[in-house]
DNA sequence: AAAATATTACTAAAAGTTTCGTTAATTAAA
DNA sequence: TTTAATTAACGAAACTTTTAGTAATATTTT
């Protein structure tokens, strides 16, 4: 039976990705549990979401020398982003760019002249 | 004792506000279950979806002619959305405008013309 | 006004999420 | 190599969300 994928992640789950992510590298379990705020989770309850994270295809391990697993994201932070949007979009904007970039920039107010600016400045970065 | 105020909504009740949002107007229940796509929920459960709206401060109603309660929200889909907009924000571009913008720009891959035409039609529709 | 119908409130079961203790397995120490 | 310590897997409790049946209330019909 192959892996039965669920591509979101709950509050939680995205936490635990968030915390993989700021981190950079294969970690083990007390390296995440540290990087919590307090009141810092029980060290079972965040290897409990790794399990979760593994089976739903988000995170994987390999073997550290001494400390047994070494967990690392599967998917990038920007890919995820990039669902989150694309379901923000989706959702709100019935999958429109214009829509969506429209609504972005009344509510952040910018000008006709801010924005090409915003754009130059993408351009170059590129 | 006040009401405590929940500015969030589950998924279920997210989808009770958008049929709410497409319909316009203070509307009965019988409105909002026709709106579903099957399978839909039952009578009582789109009840319970607004009486739980209803404490979160949600919506609201009045009497109708017969009807006893027309629903209708209290929250516009574009206010909520301005949360939702400004909530990814926040979680994915630590609140910075630029990062949002281009990494959206990045993302949709727009040609330099693309994104003009698109500057002037959300121009025009000021 | 009494009976039938429709609607809302209440209650609770089912499903999903979060949390962590206990157990089993693995690694390190004596 | 036996014992102690560490770690991951398992199981389940606590909590949240979703779903809907039943009871209570209100409206309509006869």
């Amino acid at each position: 039976m192959a892996n039965q994928k669920n591509n979101t992640l709950t509050k939680a789950e995205l936490q635990v990705m968030e915390i993989l992510w700021s981190i950079g590298k294969a970690c083990d379990i007390h390296e995440v549990v540290e990087r919590y705020a307090e009141p810092r989770p029980a060290y079972t309850t965040v290897s409990t979401f790794m399990k979760i994270l593994s089976t739903k295809g988000f995170v994987d391990f390999k073997k550290g020398q001494g400390k047994q697993h070494l967990y690392f994201p599967l998917i990038s932070k920007d890919e995820y982003t990039s669902r989150v949007m694309r379901d923000v979009k989706n959702n709100f904007f019935g999958g429109s760019v214009s829509s969506f970039l429209s609504f972005f920039l009344k509510e952040e107010n910018l000008s006709q002249k801010e924005l090409e600016e915003l754009i130059m400045k993408v351009k170059s970065e590129e």
